[in-house]
RNA sequence: GGCCCUAUCGUCUAACGGUUUAGGACGCGGCCCUCUCAAGGCCGAAAUACGGGUUCGAGCCCCGUUAGGGCUACCA
C-alpha cells in the first residue's frame, strides 16, 4: 500500500552519535511506530575522507541501548537494501546519467582551482558565491571528447535560471526560495560518488520513503532536491525540517562547549529513559503539564503537529533532575544490580558485600543521588572508614566536652546486642540523658565520628547500617583524636 | 555579504484571536518538616524583543526593525 509510513534516520558514520542525531533519530522512530510504520536505518558514506573505522557498529550499538530499533537498516534487509550509499554507487551514476541524457545535468570540468579562484573573486566583489555555470552549455563533441582524454570531471544538476520554488514543510509551513539563488550542485564527484543531495533523494525515493524528517540544517538544500524529485517525475515525499539543538550560546550544539556524543552522557551514568525522555522534549511536548514519558507512552503521545520551530538549548540541569527522577522511580532490583556492575569496577571492588547491606544502602541514599555512583561516591563511609574528619565540621561539633561524652555513648553501645536502628536511638537518648543533654549534641558530634562529615542520611540509619562493631571500632578512633 | 529559518521567564515550554492577573517544569531564593544533608510540602522572584498595522479584542494574524541561528564545498 502506497500509504505506508516510511521514515529514515540517515547519519554520516564519522565516529559516534550525536546527541542531536538521537533526537532525529527519535522522533523519526516516534512517528512511524505512532503510524504502525516502518524506521529505516541508512548509512551516508559517500564522503570517503570522513570515513571512520567502526563508526557504523558504534552508531547501531548506540541506538540500540537507547531502545530505538530500526525495521530496516544494514544487517536487517527489508527488500530496499542495500542501506549503506557506498554499496549503491552504480545506481547514482545511473541516475546521474539519465539526468543528463534528460538535460538535467551536464559534465563540468572546471578544476577546484578554477573554483576556488571564482569564490574568492565573487567574495571580493561582495557577490554571493555560486559557480559561475562555466561548463553548462559545454557543446557535446566538446564533452565527448575531453571524457576519451580522461580529464577529470563532476556532474551538475542544471538548475533553472528563473521561477520560484515553493515547498510545504509539516513544520515550517510555506517555504519559497527563487530558483536564481540556486547553485548548479555537484551530484557526482569526480571520484565517482554522489553528493549527499542526489544519494538522499535517490534513496529516499528507492526506499519509498514517506517522510524527510531530518534537522533544520537541510532546510536551504531542500529546494535542490525537490528539483531532482521534479527531474527525475517522483512524487515528493512530505518533508519535516526540526529546530536545531543548540548550546547555552544558541549556536548550533557542538564539541568543544561540552559532550555531545550520546556515549559521553551513557559513560557519565545517565540512563536511557532520562535521556530519551529529555531529548524528545527538546522541540516537543505532549500539551499538558506530564514530563515523564517512557519510549511507550512516546510513541503513543507523539506528532509531529506538536514540534515546535524554534532551537531549544541542551539543558544539562533538566537532564539531572531526570536522572535523578528516574533513579527514584526504578525498583529496587533494578537499583543494585546497576549497584553492583558500578561496584565492581570502581577501589571497592574485592569487598565482600552482601545484598541486604547494598539494599539498606541504597534505601539511605536513593533520594540524595542523581547517579548510581552517588550512592558510592556521596557516602564513602559505608565502604570504608573515615580517614579524616572535616575540619569545618570539627569546628563547629568538637568541642572541648565531647571526648568524655563520647565515651559515655560508647560504654551504651558496647552493651547492645545485635542493635537496630531504634536500640542505637534509644542507647543514645539514654546517654543523653544521664549526661543531661540534649540528644543533638550527641548527634552531631557521632554523626562525624562514624562518617568524618557533616551531612548524610539519619544517623541511626548510618549505624544500622555499618553494624555495632564498626560503629564502636570508628567511635573508638574519634575518641582517640579528641583527647 | 547573499539566501533561508526563528523569536513567551536564565533554560525547556503551555496558552483552537477572547476562559490571561500569560500556566507548568528545571534552576534560583524563602518558609515548613528536621539530628545534618537530601527528599517532601508551601510560598516567591522571573517572560510575550521593538515599532506599526488588521480586529470590538493580538503572545497568537500581517508588515517592518532588531536580535539569534542555519546554509552558502567535488562535507554531510
Amino acid at each position: 500500500m502506497s500509504t505506508q509510513i516510511r521514515v529514515r534516520f540517515a547519519p554520516s558514520p564519522t565516529g559516534y552519535l550525536h546527541v542531536g542525531g538521537l533526537r532525529t533519530a527519535l522522533y523519526n522512530y516516534l512517528f512511524a511506530k505512532h503510524h504502525d510504520g516502518k524506521f529505516v536505518l541508512r548509512i551516508e558514506d559517500t564522503d570517503q575522507a570522513r570515513r571512520v573505522e567502526g563508526a557504523v557498529e558504534n552508531l547501531i550499538a548506540t541506538l540500540d541501548w537507547a531502545g530505538i530499533r530500526f525495521d530496516e537498516g544494514p544487517g536487517r534487509d527489508g527488500g530496499y537494501g542495500p542501506y549503506v550509499q557506498s554499496e549503491r554507487l552504480e545506481i547514482y551514476r545511473k541516475h546521474a546519467d539519465d539526468l543528463i541524457k534528460k538535460g538535467f545535468a551536464y559534465r563540468c570540468f572546471c578544476t577546484p582551482e578554477r573554483l576556488e579562484e571564482i569564490r574568492q573573486r565573487q567574495n571580493a566583489a561582495k557577490l554571493s558565491t555560486s559557480y559561475d555555470r562555466h561548463c553548462r552549455d559545454l557543446a557535446a563533441d566538446e564533452v565527448e571528447r575531453r571524457l576519451n582524454a580522461g580529464e577529470r570531471n563532476v556532474i551538475r544538476m542544471k538548475v533553472p535560471l528563473e521561477g520560484v520554488l515553493t515547498f510545504e514543510d509539516i513544520i515550517r509551513g510555506t517555504v519559497a526560495i527563487a530558483h536564481e539563488v540556486l547553485d548548479d550542485q555537484v551530484i557526482i564527484k569526480s571520484d565517482g560518488f554522489p553528493t549527499y543531495h542526489l544519494a538522499v533523494v535517490v534513496d529516499d525515493h528507492l526506499m519509498a520513503i514517506s517522510h524527510v524528517i531530518r534537522g533544520e540544517e537541510w532546510l536551504p538544500s531542500t529546494p535542490k532536491h525537490i528539483l531532482l524529485y521534479k527531474f527525475f517525475g517522483w512524487e515528493l515525499p512530505k518533508f519535516a525540517h526540526l529546530p536545531l539543538l543548540l548550546n547555552p550560546d544558541k549556536s548550533k550544539l557542538s564539541k568543544r562547549q561540552g559532550d555531545v556524543a550520546v556515549e559521553d552522557y551513557r559513560s557519565k551514568g545517565y540512563f536511557k529513559e532520562a535521556i530519551v525522555n529529555f531529548v524528545a522534549f527538546l522541540g516537543w511536548n505532549p500539551g499538558d503539564e506530564r514530563e515523564i514519558f517512557s519510549l511507550e507512552e512516546l510513541v503513543r503521545e507523539f506528532s509531529l503537529e506538536r514540534v515546535g520551530k524554534s532551537g531549544a538549548v541542551f539543558n544539562v540541569e533538566k537532564l539531572n533532575w531526570l536522572n535523578f527522577e528516574y533513579l527514584k522511580r526504578m525498583p529496587e532490583a533494578e537499583v543494585l544490580r546497576l549497584l553492583k556492575a558500578y561496584l565492581a569496577q570502581s577501589p571497592y571492588a574485592g569487598q565482600l558485600l552482601d545484598d541486604h547491606f547494598l539494599l539498606s544502602v541504597i534505601r539511605a541514599m536513593r533520594e540524595r543521588a542523581t547517579f548510581i555512583k552517588d550512592l558510592v561516591e556521596k557516602s564513602p563511609y559505608f565502604f570504608e572508614r573515615p580517614t579524616q574528619y572535616d575540619q569545618d565540621v570539627v569546628k563547629k561539633r568538637w568541642k572541648p566536652e565531647t571526648g568524655s561524652q563520647m565515651k559515655r555513648l560508647l560504654e551504651e553501645f558496647a552493651q547492645l546486642q545485635n542493635p537496630g536502628k531504634e536500640h542505637f536511638e534509644s542507647a543514645l537518648h539514654k546517654a543523653a540523658e544521664s549526661l543531661q543533654i540534649k540528644t543533638s549534641e550527641l548527634i552531631h558530634p557521632l554523626r562525624l565520628a562514624v562518617s568524618g562529615v557533616g551531612a548524610g542520611p539519619g544517623l541511626y540509619d548510618i549505624l544500622a547500617i555499618i553494624g555495632k562493631e564498626e560503629t564502636i571500632h570508628r567511635l573508638s578512633a574519634a575518641i582517640e583524636k579528641l583527647q
